[in-house]
DNA sequence: ATTCTTACTTACTAGTAGGTAAGCTGTCAA
DNA sequence: TTGACAGCTTACCTACTAGTAAGTAAGAAT
């Protein structure tokens, strides 16, 4: 396997993921199409097909793409901070970021369309918020372990409760244009979390 | 059959929306046709342009006509219900039942696919988001002033934090094909309001 | 020097999209 | 009895969709 020339195959494969989860996160799975993509890179709609055999496999790639690279996200979080209370700030900072960029979440437009999505995507969408929900609920855990955060039931639930309300905030706030509006929804949500005034003694739930 | 056939000027008319708000409110604008909605009342694509002229004036009636309904069903609440947390409990109520007929609230769907919408179709979409955010936004006031919900801050924002709760849960909820993913988030969405079993104490600042 | 591989292009397909023009048919009012 | 109108249909259009088959230029491997 040669491995110089390898650069320009890879980048033109990437730079088809880059134009195309722009597309998907702004318009959507179903209002994409390769030719967008390809008049964009300025190659043909053939060359696309080369690189990805056909939608449902680029769709997969996308989103494996993204979760990866969100994962990459959380773990740098939790190499970064320590206080489970920052960590959830964090986290809502990480869905603002794709908003400032005028874009929805990738598997919140995706969860939208979801019933018409090929089978391999809907998978990928589903381990997308799973895996979301896991990192949250042992950021809470240990938070309320801790005393930093501070909440009702089982953390499992209360994750849930984050991603839909954060994905909920993107996908109302995008229409208005207005980055605010999900700043404030995203401080109400995790304002529910947070024992105010905690720093000085843990207080307890339940 | 007898002659009230001929009364199918306008049961056609709303025929073709009771199909169409199906279809989108199941696969959203973007992956809906004309195609589907004809085949399905078994009349022509042509049909449906003499009814509404294209497919920009159909998703504007769509939205006008649900918008409509959506209200009278707060108007309804309103007629029935007396104190603030019972309202917000059949106002989140009317979500989970739209989730349990395996559909996505028309304009949170739309609200994903909005930057390829037609303008009169963003419009409406908007305008169905400030009308729920008015009335929840009255039923909040109300409440705290007769100390049957408590709140920190504008009403307003409270009353956007509830409908893009509310939109997140039922977006998540549908891949999962779980609405008691959406039942346990609204509950808890609704608890941050309710005085009556405040032992947490959800962060109430100042 | 030749074959193989990569990364495309050109040229095409069948299918579907939204949309239109023109004509047909039954009902009803004058 | 006429004719206006509502509510369609037939037949068609252009644009775009994903996808494919076959060919090619350039470099790497043998």
């Amino acid at each position: 396997m040669t491995g110089n020339q390898r650069a320009s195959s890879t980048d033109t494969a990437s730079r088809i993921l880059d134009v195309a989860e722009r597309i998907v996160q702004t318009r959507g799975f179903n209002a994409f199409s390769y030719a967008h993509v390809a008049s964009e890179l300025g190659v043909t709609n053939a060359s696309l097909h080369y690189h990805f055999h056909g939608k449902a496999e680029l769709g997969e790639a996308l989103i494996v793409r993204y979760a990866d690279r969100f994962l990459a996200a959380l773990a740098d979080i939790d190499a970064r901070l320590d206080d489970a209370a920052e960590k959830l700030n964090a986290y809502a900072a990480l869905y603002g970021d794709v908003l400032r960029d005028d874009r929805m979440c990738l598997c919140g437009i995706l969860a939208a369309e979801y019933p018409t999505l090929p089978d391999t995507m809907r998978n990928a969408v589903i381990g997308f918020f799973d895996e979301n929900e896991d990192w949250l609920e042992n950021v809470l855990e240990k938070g309320r372990r801790q005393g930093t955060v501070a909440f009702d039931g089982p953390a499992r639930e209360s994750a849930r409760l984050i991603v839909s309300g954060l994905e909920g905030a993107m996908l109302v706030a995008r229409p208005y244009r207005d980055v605010a509006r999900f700043d404030l929804a995203a401080r109400k949500i995790l304002s529910g979390f947070t024992t105010k005034v905690s720093r000085t003694g843990p207080a307890r739930s339940t």
